[in-house]
DNA sequence: CGTAACTCGAACATGCCTGTTCGAGTTACG
DNA sequence: CGTAACTCGAACAGGCATGTTCGAGTTACG
């Protein structure tokens, strides 16, 4: 069977084209992933490409964004593929997912709000990060387990957990905080918020 | 005795001025504390005051960015003077001083976010602000009468409870989370954070 | 190897932001 | 009430970011 193309079927990309496509999407990643007003120049430069050449592949700043939100997520898919944390409680998955993904759950936290004025709000919540929707849900199974608390929205729940992997990036990069260290003290009081008071 | 003036001593300023002075520093700190990439012209319109007179007032965004951060800290002073959080254990302290604070706490986290690119960092690290101070010595209080853990580096409950508020914040301009219910939501997480974990 | 695809510096138009100047009008205050 | 202080719109200059065009050079690929 052939493979069906979408409407306005394009000659495939030559190698060096896909390679700088490539390297601007890294790129952006890095950048929109750790600081804000980040210009289509900077991307360029941190690229290693003419802005020309920028500007050929991503026609404008919101292009680029959207290019750059679906690349962060393609490769969350990719990073998480291949956990299975549906055999161990809640707790210790959390502690296991964090251990590998806290750092991308930081960034994608970041990109997030950084692409927030170069793209539709709408189009961003359709585009759930399945990075970030896998905390959810390990929240959520904790919760039916009974080995999270149920006194706090969970939503509150979620909001507070991002905020600290955030401020453990921010500790991190601030050197007030080393990197075998942060994941222990993260886990630790992320816990700590999501255990129930008293038993 | 006489006031001793500084070395220019500058005739007093008309009532009007001093009232325009005011408004932009009311502007300035809502719009500095609340969101980021905040222009003169913002500034000037917020305080429903001409560009020009702003610019007669603050020379340069430098300036008026400084004149800001010390209007919170002197607002700081000013709103925590008549709390008096000795008398009670530093967990009821906590909770006192957030139900009227968290508010300012986190307008000035994000204030000094937001000046970053503005001012001097040596200078603003300088001005200690002490509203946040208080938090400080709080914890050092709870650390010190055993009420609050050990095992987590102090810089750390800082910074998460610096986060844990603005997560508040966020969830509360989001509608996410009510005005009423947002102060004990927040009280309750940041004590389970500060709490020694069950033996 | 030849052609089409691609790269990219230079230069331009546009727009927003920072500061500044001018000058005419308004307002506080002695 | 008169003068100095103050306000503020208009209009300018310089800077930096977004996009666009041109044209010459390089590179992939059949």
């Amino acid at each position: 069977m052939s493979d069906s193309v979408p409407p306005s079927a394009r000659p495939p990309r030559r190698a060096d084209a896909q390679r700088n496509i490539d390297r601007i999407l890294d790129a952006g990643l890095r950048l929109y992933g750790s600081a804000p007003g980040v210009s289509m120049s900077d991307v360029a430069k941190e690229a290693g490409v003419g802005r020309v050449t920028l500007y050929t592949h991503f026609p404008s700043r919101a292009d680029l964004a959207r290019a750059v939100v679906e690349r962060a997520i393609d490769d969350a898919v990719r990073s998480v593929a291949g956990l299975d944390l549906s055999d161990l409680p809640a707790d210790e998955a959390l502690l296991t997912l964090l251990r590998t993904q806290w750092h991308t759950l930081d960034r994608h936290r970041a990109l997030r709000g950084n692409v927030r004025s170069d793209v539709d709000p709408d189009w961003l919540r359709e585009r759930h990060d399945p990075a970030m929707g896998n905390l959810e849900a390990l929240v959520e199974r904790g919760i039916a387990e009974g080995l999270f608390r149920t006194d706090l929205p969970r939503e509150w729940l979620l909001a507070a957990m991002y905020h600290l992997i955030h401020a453990a990036a921010d500790e991190l990069s601030a050197g007030r905080l080393d990197e075998d260290r942060a994941v222990d003290v993260l886990g630790e009081t992320l816990l700590s918020v999501l255990r129930p008071s008293t038993p």
